[in-house]
DNA sequence: GTGGTCTAGACCACA
DNA sequence: GTGGTCTAGACCACG
């Protein structure tokens, strides 16, 4: 059913400085590119080796994190082929997108508040942030 | 919903389900009071054994998150008085507020980013943003 | 809400040279076990580290197999204080054990039947096998 | 569902979702039918690519399962002409059927009482199953 | 003491 | 080549 798309939306990126466990980001980022649709049903995942390799970590934290994605219906695998991605969107229907950007943006909301940031203030302060990132 | 608010104005609210150690949310919170001014040096705190029963959490909890400040100098406690507030800031000195905002700021960035948001969009979203959130 | 009842329920067995792994039979004991109603919600599970100890495998392996119940909501960790059950039970609902013993019935008479063995002549097979298991 | 049924009376049936490797399905009901009587000696099994293309799998799968079972001696080839049942019957001798049943019928018990049903309830069970399953 | 994360490496099963 | 299982062992986080 598929075509041969390899992996070209997803990408990626690690910090292994944050304390967030590197299988979590990595399951993080693949719920994101399938909610986002970046991702779809039968696309197909880097390989566990390859990936590893990419990221610079063990085969076995990809694994992991594969592993957990399979659990949850989210992948499966073909054994010898690789990983697929599954029908199934991660958490429950069509708005689980609608619903994790409002998640995010709560907890943004919430923590800024708490460095006594006011909601007033946030549109200032996305707006002045750009491409100064040091990094 | 938990709170405590004896001779300060920090009021600590607990998250046990979203996996970050309840000893950091602690310290977190805080270092976050400190940073935005809600409290100051010389301000005494909880003891560990009232806001331990107050957050319904172990006294080691609480004395962990403690001790961690008191390394960083941010507390010191005086024996048989109770702890307080050190005139140092966290981290560096009068920037670290603006620092730890704009860290703040750029995960979340990046983070609706890889859920699809433009930065555009986000003024929006914050905009349409209004306490309808429980949970 | 625990009354300290350890666990006298669960009795594990491992049989290494049918090629099913090992970290899936710990998983399908604890389901039978629960499902079975051997155990219940908020009973204690071993430890991994003396599990591992009894089982005379890797403390990974049954870490592997709690965590996979834990993915699906059928366990719970506490670090520092050990592995519960959940409330939820496997699969469904209320006749969960009612379809996996259908499932398990299934399969042996279809494998009789390969056999050459006809249903019929299962009653008599089973009644006649009692105690002269050797091993 | 698959079926292919040439000069014998083999029929094959796989069962691609319940993780039980396909070569080793085939490898099974191969030795079951050899078992029960249902091939004989002499017997000419489908060939490598027919059995393939009958039931959907990849010829290496087909080529596995034979190659196991010659090396077993319980198949032969004959190059230009087919693969062939030998003599010899699986593991051991007349007694290998009746070994099996055992095994068969000592695991479906064993399991049977994991899940909390008693040697005696199996035969009510037994009876009032009927080809009431499909899937 | 508890479990969690990660690495390194071996061996197996499958296509 | 693919992923799966298991071991051994290190280090961390938590109570």
């Amino acid at each position: 059913m598929n075509s041969t798309n390899t992996e070209t939306t997803l990408r990626f990126s690690l910090d292994t400085a944050n304390g967030v466990p590197v299988y979590r980001q990595i399951i993080q980022q693949i719920e994101y590119a399938l909610l986002s649709g970046r991702v779809q049903a039968g696309d197909k995942l880097p390989t566990i080796r390859s990936l590893a390799v990419g990221l610079k970590v063990n085969p076995n934290t990809i694994a992991k994190a594969y592993g957990e994605l399979e659990i949850r219906g989210i992948l499966h695998t073909q054994v010898g082929s690789g990983t697929y991605i599954s029908g199934k969107k991660p958490i429950g229907e069509e708005d689980a997108l609608e619903r994790k950007i409002q998640e995010v943006l709560g907890r943004f909301i919430e923590e800024m508040r708490a460095l006594g940031v006011a909601k007033k203030e946030l549109v200032d302060l996305i707006e002045a942030y750009d491409e100064r990132r040091m990094q």
